[in-house]
RNA sequence: GGAGAGGUGGCUGAGUGGUCGAUAGCGGCGCUUUGCUAAAGCGUUGUACGGGUAAAACCGUACCGGGGGUUCGAAUCCCCCCCUCUCCGCCA
């Protein structure tokens, strides 16, 4: 949620950062309900205000008096008006705080104008994508791949896109969580294990709740959702807290099982395992201070590249472009590994900075010493990183002739051999 | 799952219908005393929203686990839910 005072005070502002993200919003209903708010606001507690001053006066009245009866037929009427007026601004209330929501994030100066995914920004690009061979083949046609990474029974005892991982297959995985989780943790990450089933509350502080249910599983009776990405516990960790000013800035990464419906998607896109419903996923997180948010988002990214780095993965980095950020975001940065054989670039970590957004749905602030005052600190994740695809490049760029895939060194003491073997 | 006990400010802990945002203690902050530290004394000390201001000051309202209800008036009475603890059951 963005701050309602930005919104009040300084709507152009606001104004442009809608026209930047290519979104329509009605900002001037959302300032209309606001003024209608205020105005309701201040009758109730004006009422309230009179009830106060009646029940001090009462309280030095004898009980049964005719003074007292007089006033209790007074406040009666009052109170009924108190009640009414009370429940039309709760209503406006629930009003505000919709459209406040359908408000974005403002999106940093530095992101550059642009409405769709080609006017992304190439940051970077590390490795030679043309060294890599040029006899790979789309992972899902490698000779034996079904038998490591078995999509068919996963359909039949769950249903698509949820793969069984078997052998090799799931000592892969194995081992590349076990590396990211060992590298974070060298870059200073602390190590959570979190639920990965959390209640509404928790969806709705990290923004899948209300509008995207339909985007994750949902359990019953309980009705406590299966979590997306680590984000939503680990952000929740901290929620309606105020932290130490001197425990900022706060490291934090979790391996979980991420879990989503999404709906829609068909083709290439879904083949094999570029996208599944239920996958593996080191998630890294900061809370930090205000004025260190920028410098923490490209440290952020620089943490995910690395493991591409030491896996030997060519990759690239996207800055996304204003049309192309996400709602909550100020600042976002892709890491997309070239997939050999599919000859297409696979994102595996979004490294974003919202700034206060997060923070202020999920209340979580620090004592600032030097206004004394809480204040909101500012939330970053990123995908440290997500297993799948970078198992689907691993696979694609590292097979040899012989069909089998070298595994990269810094991954050998995980996996236990040099090459992982399809037969 | 069953039975019981509880949930009050940063913490401990009073308060069972009115003058209670809430006694007291601890902690924190400030001042005094002090060579320094300690100790003592005095004072001060929540958050959110709205109004107000250049910014403050200041004014108003709300908040005693969450939500509803009764009442002129609720921390206090009633209902529902959540959480914690104890005992029993079950269980990896």
């Amino acid at each position: 949620m963005l701050d309602p005072k930005i919104i009040r005070e300084s709507p152009d502002l606001v104004r442009a950062a809608i026209a930047k993200k290519h979104l329509e919003v009605d900002l001037d209903a959302v300032l209309a309900i606001d003024t209608l708010w205020r105005a309701q606001l201040q009758d109730v507690e004006a009422l309230r205000s009179a009830q106060k001053a009646a029940n001090t006066a009462m309280a030095a009245l004898p009980k049964g008096s005719p003074e007292f009866l007089a006033k209790v037929s007074e406040m009666k009427a009052v109170s009924a008006q108190a009640k009414e007026r009370d429940a039309q601004l709760k209503d406006t209330e629930e009003r505000l705080r919709q459209a406040m929501l359908s408000v974005p994030n403002l999106p940093h100066a530095s992101v550059p104008a642009g409405k769709t995914p080609d006017q992304n920004v190439v940051y970077a690009t590390h490795g030679d994508v043309t060294a890599v061979s040029a006899a790979a083949r789309p992972h899902w046609e490698i000779p034996g791949f079904e038998k490591l990474f078995d999509f068919a029974r996963g359909a039949k005892v769950t249903g698509a896109g949820f793969p069984f991982y078997v052998g090799d297959g799931a000592r892969l995985v194995r081992a590349l969580l076990h590396f990211f989780l060992d590298e974070n943790g060298k870059a200073g990450y602390v190590e959570v294990s979190p639920p990965i089933l959390v209640n509404a509350a928790s969806a709705t502080a990290t923004g899948q709740l209300p509008d995207k249910e339909g985007q994750m599983y949902e359990t019953t009776p309980d009705h406590l959702y299966a979590v997306p990405t680590a984000e939503v516990p680990l952000t929740n960790f901290f929620r309606d807290e105020i932290v130490d000013e001197a425990s900022l800035p706060i490291y934090r990464c979790a391996y979980t099982p991420c879990f989503r419906r999404e709906a829609g998607s068909y083709g290439k896109d879904v083949r094999g395992l570029n996208r599944l419903h239920q996958f593996d996923k080191v998630e890294l997180l900061k809370w930090v201070h205000p004025a260190t948010s920028y410098d923490e988002l490209d440290k952020l990214r620089l943490d995910a590249e690395r493991l591409l780095q030491k896996l030997h993965l060519p990759y690239r980095v996207l800055l996304m472009c204003g049309g192309d950020l996400g709602f909550s975001q100020s600042k976002k940065y892709d890491l997309e590994v070239w997939s050999a054989g599919q000859q297409r670039w696979l994102e595996v970590s979004s490294c974003s900075n919202f700034e206060t957004f997060q923070a202020r749905r999920a209340q979580i602030r620090f004592r600032s010493k030097e206004s004394g005052k809480p204040e909101l600190v500012h939330t970053l994740n990123g995908s440290g990183l997500a297993v799948p695809r970078v198992l689907a490049a691993l696979l694609e760029n590292n097979l040899q002739p012989d069909g089998r895939v070298k595994i990269p060194s810094a991954l050998v003491p995980y996996f236990g051999k040099e090459y992982l073997i399809f037969a």
